[in-house]
RNA sequence: GCCCCCGUAGCUCAGGGGAUAGAGCACCGGCCUCCGGAGCCGGGUGCGCAGGUUCGAAUCCUGCCGGGGGCACCA
């Protein structure tokens, strides 16, 4: 709000400097307000002054200095200064600084968030085929998928979150029939997993765990029936153990989508029925295709074979088209970037069924790779040789695991050392953000054992923060509206976790260099409250996360505090 | 061959058109009669290469080099 005012400032300067510029007041620029990095540099910056310099062909710095003569007069602005090629810098007074600290208290667990817009968006992510354990990749997708949620709740969106649930086509009747050949086995039948099926310990103890519930009733079951049965008994479990994962995780879905239901609900024809209408399917050698091409892919893809069976191509053609029913203005797809082929062919479906590609967007993230002590983890989907999420949650725990898998970009690959995380725990950027939070609570419990009496902020005198450390910690948390906003745009959930740790750091040097309780009862009082206030920021950044903001560090860290 | 991502400090990574490019780890040296030292302060070499756009490029465009992933009537 401070930055709308500077805004309207900087933008009427530009207008009442336009005459003597030669310039029409209605063609100035919008002012761009920029935070320099360099503290001498001011609080705020615009470079307005060299864009309309390069436009009138005139010196920017003397552009600037008109600019910087016409500021309206404000007891805002300290200070304005022409620097640098031709920026015009302006020098806050401290006092929009205790303004900053007075909204985070106002607004508590709000501050940071914007007004709800009203505007609907749906992320949906994780969408695990239910027929193996979460490993490492789908916790990347959850964590990142989770994270990003919360930002755009954060940014005025409403959110929902969904899963896609995967339990229809082949791959399905793929770990059917394995977990057929398990059970039969189990029963001392020869029976063999079909190729490209599912094998390993796990799927062994999934058939047990089946055949616990069914016992050997399905032996003299019909063969179609007891495969579907053991496929359906086989995933019911699976999913269970997905969603307890998930729990522990911290992660939750408001929705669970079925594909099977868009192949009984004739969901899918009526998709490809729609595309043919439109012209954008056509039929050739006994499939349909989808003119994908007209979008830009390299080639038509199918939409159904020629043996009459939808693809799964098509079926998230009429996933895509059952989303846009539901009336979301937005929606978000978390994949692995080993998908990112069908990017274009799903925008262009959105286009060929009328809506705005532009309102489907993608998060692609590269690939996790496990490491323990250095060495590869080798995972192979086919042995069923892999390393699960909950294995990795045991010895690391929730918060250093999404915190590990937030903190990078999605656009980079992700070495996850298990060994390394366990060791480094201590040292860890998420237990430096969580102990600041831990030692501003403690710092406030040590407070009441004082009986110190914390005074309702509007009667304490905020004005009293004026030391540097102090003015850098207000700074850094007037920053969190920007830093959601920033992190909503680029769909880059990871920028949350830098600002947290330069908050978390600037609490800790404001820390270090002040005493907060002490004789002087004024200051004690403003210094709680700024302490007050940065936990409250701290917390908002973790949560946003999804990480726990912690009273105190006790049980965390596995002990070897 | 085509498509996507990446190349920034010794290592892992931020930086999505601005000024003198930043963190963490590692390494060296300092700071505790007092609110949690899981902390703080100091110490430094770097944008793969070549063009282009721009007043201004780590950032945008083109080409090349290097690494990862993907190119099914699989999911």
């Amino acid at each position: 709000m401070i930055q709308d005012t500077l805004f309207r400032l900087v933008a009427q300067a530009v207008r009442s400097a336009c005459p003597e510029l030669g310039l029409a007041p209605e063609d100035a620029p919008d002012p761009e307000l920029t935070r320099p990095r360099l503290k001498e540099h001011g609080d705020w910056s615009t470079n307005v002054a060299l864009v309309l310099a390069s436009r009138l062909g005139r010196p920017p710095r003397s552009v600037a200095e008109a600019v910087a003569r016409h500021l309206p007069p404000t007891d805002l602005v300290e200070r304005v200064e022409v620097a640098g090629p031709g920026f015009v810098n302006l020098f806050l007074s401290d006092r929009w600084l205790h303004e900053v600290l007075r909204e985070v208290l106002e607004r508590g667990e709000d501050y940071g968030r914007a007004p709800r817009s009203g505007r609907r968006a749906q992320v949906e992510f994780v969408s695990a085929n239910p027929t193996g354990p979460l490993t490492m990749g789908h916790a990347r997708n959850a964590a990142l998928g989770d994270a990003l949620a919360n930002v755009l709740e954060a940014a005025g969106w409403t959110v929902e979150r969904e899963y896609y649930l995967n339990d229809a086509g082949r791959q399905m009747e793929l770990f059917g029939a394995s977990v057929e050949a398990h059970y039969l086995r189990l029963f001392g039948r020869a029976a063999e997993v079909p190729e490209g099926g599912y094998h390993g310990p796990y799927l062994a103890e999934l058939a047990r765990a089946v055949a616990e519930e069914v016992g050997d009733s399905l032996l003299r079951a019909p063969p179609e029936e007891r495969r579907a049965r053991l496929r359906d008994e086989g995933m019911r479990l699976v999913l269970e153990g997905i969603r307890a994962t998930l729990e522990r995780f911290g992660v939750r879905f408001d929705t669970w989508f079925s594909e099977r239901t868009l192949h009984e609900s004739g969901a899918i024809r009526e998709a490809v029925d729609r595309l043919r209408r439109a012209g954008f399917a056509y039929e050739r050698d006994g499939a349909v295709f989808f003119r994908s091409t007209e979008f830009g892919d390299e080639k038509d893809r199918v939409l159904i074979r020629s043996t009459g069976e939808p693809t799964y191509f098509a079926a998230d053609c009429a996933y895509l088209l059952h989303k846009f029913g539901r009336g979301f203005d937005r929606l978000v797809y978390v994949w692995g970037a080993d998908h990112h082929g069908a990017v274009k062919r799903l925008k262009g479906a959105a286009q060929a069924f009328g809506f705005d590609p532009d309102a489907v967007d993608f998060v692609l993230y590269q690939l996790v790779s496990l490491y323990r002590g250095g060495q590869p983890v080798r995972m192979s989907k086919r042995t069923g040789e892999l390393v699960s999420l909950d294995e990795v949650l045991d010895e690391v725990g929730p918060d250093a695991t999404r915190y590990g898998l937030v903190s990078r970009s999605a656009d980079s690959p992700l070495d996850f050392d298990i060994e390394e995380a366990k060791r480094q725990s201590l040292e860890n950027p998420v237990y430096y953000v969580q102990y600041a939070h831990a030692r501003i609570s403690s710092l406030l419990r040590v407070a009441r054992e004082q009986g110190v009496e914390l005074k309702p902020w509007p009667e304490v005198d905020l004005g009293l923060l004026r030391e540097e450390a102090e003015l850098d910690l207000l700074r850094k948390l007037s920053e969190l509206p920007e830093v959601v906003q920033t992190a909503a745009a680029s769909l880059g959930p990871h920028r949350l976790t830098r600002y947290a740790e330069e908050v978390a750091a600037a609490f800790h040097r404001f820390y270090t260099d002040h005493r907060v309780i002490s004789d002087d009862e004024p200051l004690t009082q403003a210094r709680l409250w700024l302490a007050v206030g940065t936990r409250q920021v701290v917390a908002t950044a973790l949560r946003l996360i999804g990480v726990s903001a912690p009273e105190s560090m006790e049980r965390i860290g596995g002990g070897q505090a």
